[in-house]
DNA sequence: CAGAGAACTCTATAATATAGAGTATAATAA
DNA sequence: TTATTATACTCTATATTATAGAGTTCTCTG
């Protein structure tokens, strides 16, 4: 990944809240709505970005008779926020070695 | 630093991409706006934002004859980004946790 | 069928990034 | 002194994006 290509998704508190928060396990949209504090309108449209940017995916299913929609990352997901994380590891390394 | 309250600073790839040559050593505003591909008004804009947040120092000098604009990461900046990195490995860290 | 809970869609607003034109500055040349 | 040049800035308009919130849909319950 380049600096200067680094994927929108990355570009948002929030989806990089959720993105976090998904990579522990599965959460449902309460859940979601619960660790973030996100309203209800702007966690439906990040995760639907996040979905059609093949970061999750999102199940919906009536579980207690009541609605619930699960949300689970993409092995995609996970290796993009990994090579996110690694790219901004690469920064930093190399201005290490430039004070060494 | 929490993922829920991260600095708008790093919510731009721009300013990400500027943050990072910086890290690497004081760098004008023809080399940024060369690395970074961005117009003179929004570099100049950007770099401005980076100043206020303290995260860099803008000093302007005439330098064989010409005016020059010397932009240097500051000890503030550098711990911030390490910071930011060092939040992001943690979540990865968690995440790996769960799965093993 | 009415009501409740969940999550969605839609729309309007606010915030932000960006482009680009125009401007200020200092040095130099004439 | 005036014109010119290079640099980087300011200002403004536009485009993009995030966000809030109202209203809607859906399924189950009573």
């Amino acid at each position: 990944m380049e600096i200067n290509a680094i994927p929108e998704v990355f570009q948002s508190k929030l989806r990089l809240a959720l993105l976090s928060a998904l990579l522990t396990g599965t959460k449902n949209f309460r859940e979601l709505k619960s660790i973030t504090e996100a309203t209800d309108g702007n966690l439906g449209a990040q995760l639907k970005k996040l979905e059609e940017a093949g970061y999750i995916v999102i199940e919906k299913a009536f579980i207690n008779r009541k609605p619930q929609t699960s949300c689970r990352i993409t092995d995609f997901g996970k290796a993009q926020f990994k090579e996110y994380v690694e790219m901004l590891e690469g920064v930093l390394r190399q201005a290490d070695a430039c004070h060494s």
